[in-house]
DNA sequence: TGATTTGCCTAGGACCTCTAGGTAAGCCTA
DNA sequence: TAGGCTTACCTAGAGGTCCTAGGCAAATCA
């Protein structure tokens, strides 16, 4: 018998098509597993469980996208990294269905601090040195934009947009504008 | 043998209850039953299967929300409206959070049309009635505020602005203030 | 009171998770 | 190149969830 030559990594790649594919929820032991053609119950010596398994995904995922943001935004600043980084997360996610619901996962601090969930604040506030904005209001200014991102993205996901006939496309550029407009306003808030 | 007098509606309840206790994703067919005192497959009578009972707790969920938003918006408008219905959203995720998972559930348009979920739409327009905004304003600025109050608490449920010691609640009541800055910029964008 | 409906049952198949313990492939050293 | 070690993958099996088919008895109605 040749041996398939499973590692942790290899997997984690895997579970991440597969999730791409079939959806997050339904990334198993046991479909990764027939996909190697090798018995579940091999899998359980480079992942600790099913859980282990989607944790790894995650962080994972995270990377990717903090990597994907950080090109987009590249030297810009402003405006222009504002819109850089909205489309580079929401384009990740819709490229990456999977991938990006299992960076909503809720990690536990330990493995949270460890992988990019950090890098995400930190890219956020760099687009904010296009900004007259200094702390607190940066700290709040990163939340706002973080949180619009990711409602966006995720409520587009959810179909909660389609009870209207107004365009998804043109909504989200106006969201961009306002974002932008608020955060220039900010000072005199 | 006495009956256990299950209904769609009673199971329905319990689903909620118990998704709030152990999480949504863990809300299943067998510990329901448990919950009832009765075998697993007694509950087929009543439900179509596992994810029909997670669509109808979803559904319930979006009208307790769409109730609790009616009800803190009553007769306010502007800014007032807008923190009032931030408020109750927000409190209701942290008050039910298997409920509010339930709500982020993907439902099928046909669902989603008969349940609340248009109510919230709705329900967000009329904070615009204290602005001066018009269509097609008036749904980019309603996706814009439901975007950011899912971002916010989904973010915040997640645990991801713990990294950071600046307080959630300082952050929201600026985030609130921002929107509302924003709304009345609008029509100046 | 007998007939019908309906609520809950048992039985059982399919799939997923995970543990314990075994075999053999590949590597290291002598 | 033969021995031994590590490790990749195996079989076996227990326990859980989902769901269907078919049966019996409780509640309801004629």
């Amino acid at each position: 018998m040749a041996r398939a030559g499973l590692t942790a990594e290899r997997l984690t790649q895997a579970a991440a098509d597969l999730a791409d594919e079939v959806g997050f929820e339904n990334v198993t032991v046991s479909a990764l597993a027939r996909h190697f053609g090798v018995k579940d119950a091999s899998l359980y010596s480079h992942i600790r469980n099913a859980h282990d398994l989607r944790v790894r995904l995650a962080v994972l995922a995270l990377a990717e996208l903090a990597d994907r943001v950080a090109a987009a935004i590249g030297g810009r600043s402003g405006k222009d990294a504002l819109v850089a980084f909205a489309g580079a997360y929401r384009a990740y996610a819709r490229e990456h269905p999977g991938r990006y619901t299992a960076t909503q996962m809720a990690l536990d601090p330990d493995t949270a601090a460890t992988s990019a969930a950090g890098r995400h604040a930190e890219l956020t506030r760099a687009i904010l040195r296009g900004y007259d904005l200094w702390e607190p209001d940066q700290t709040d200014a990163v939340r706002l934009l973080h949180s619009t991102f990711h409602g966006y993205v995720s409520l587009e996901r959810a179909g909660a947009f389609h009870s209207h006939p107004r365009g998804v496309e043109a909504s989200w550029t106006r969201v961009l504008d306002a974002l932008d407009s608020v955060l220039r306003a900010w000072p005199a808030l």
